[in-house]
DNA sequence: AAGAATACTTAACCTAGATTAAGAAATTAT
DNA sequence: ATAATTTCTTAATCTAGGTTAAGTATTCTT
């Protein structure tokens, strides 16, 4: 079975004609490391969900110094929500980080699905509430918690990104330079 | 006719009957600045909307400082969302900070509502997806811009709202301390 | 396998914003 | 109106994390 069936009966349970309409409207491809599926300026025509491999999202300002919104692996949605619901040019990449198996549904066919399938409304109505909290819980950690704090938090809640990610991309997700990352490494294993 | 009605027209068409049992669902209560409508530990009912009034979210990290997440006023949403959803206990504190008259719809009530409307699980799809999306906005200008710059959007963003709250508030709300935010204030004046 | 490019580390120095403390101004309560 | 409380300001001092720079390790390319 799907892994993208098996996400969405996590929350809504659709008929096996259902899933059948859903599945007519989605797309699956591979993708290289390094792939960039969405730049900044960009309107974004798609939601994507990752069978295989780990994505990132990210901005870049004026100084060219990138900051990583969003990781995303197996069993993980990802996008640009503004540009994608707003249809207006937005500023994230979306980059392949590790080979990758991708599925994406584009705007259209999102908005049929919703006609056609009103429980797809749900899904999708849960799916960003839970990306709010959790996107909530962020912002504040930021403005609470040290550097280490984060950095620890992050372990526990993403134990696999660490050992597959960059450190220079968690560094960023967490909010600070690799070089200051580094030092607060070698400080963490002294202890 | 009711604002609420006015802001959910907003993204989805109700039929007079549907605002009919809209209506019936909800309950709107005046409170006095200062109430407290949710506090940390609590198990989070309902999710508010404001008629008239100032509310704030917050919470408080362990060496008694208080971080605000949001502000809302006159037609605006506001909860404990993680509360709200897993139905266990949250972080948040919802207060009155200017007399408020609020709407109030309990989960039960909207859980109801969903099944006999289904067009506002549409609505509050919408509603969270906009609401991640100002989160996700909010995040990355604190990763990525200076104390000074984030004051600056905050004015252009919430106009009404600076001179309504307090300073330390807004201080809170940028991430900065009231002392620091003073000493940037005087400086702003200089220029 | 060698060279090029990228990622990571270390260290010296710097700065935005925090902390502490004390006084002034404004609100709130009586 | 006055006292009490809260908010705001100013200033001195401190620190988490940034910046710059140079070197080392690792990965990618051919």
């Amino acid at each position: 079975m799907a892994l993208i069936l098996k996400n969405i009966s996590k929350h809504v349970s659709l008929t096996p004609q259902e899933e059948h309409v859903f599945l007519s409207k989605i797309e699956t491809k591979k993708y290289k490391a390094k792939t960039i599926l969405l730049s900044s300026g960009e309107i974004s025509k798609s939601t994507y969900f990752v069978n295989s491999g780990i994505l990132r999202s990210f901005n870049i300002n004026d100084n060219i110094i990138e900051h990583v919104l969003h990781f995303a692996c197996e069993g993980w949605w990802i996008g640009d929500m503004y540009s994608y619901i707003s249809q207006k040019p937005g500023n994230l990449f979306i980059e392949v980080l590790e080979d990758a198996e991708i599925v994406e549904i584009t705007k259209e066919n999102q908005q049929q699905l919703y006609q056609e399938i009103p429980k797809l409304e749900r899904f999708f109505r849960i799916l960003a509430e839970n990306s709010l909290v959790s996107h909530q819980e962020r912002l504040m950690d930021n403005l609470s918690l040290t550097a280490e704090e984060r950095f620890e938090k992050f372990c526990k809640k993403y134990p696999t990104l660490i050992q597959k990610v960059s450190q220079k991309h968690v560094a960023s997700y967490i909010g600070v330079t690799p070089e200051f990352f580094s030092k607060m490494k070698a400080r963490l294993l002294k202890k």
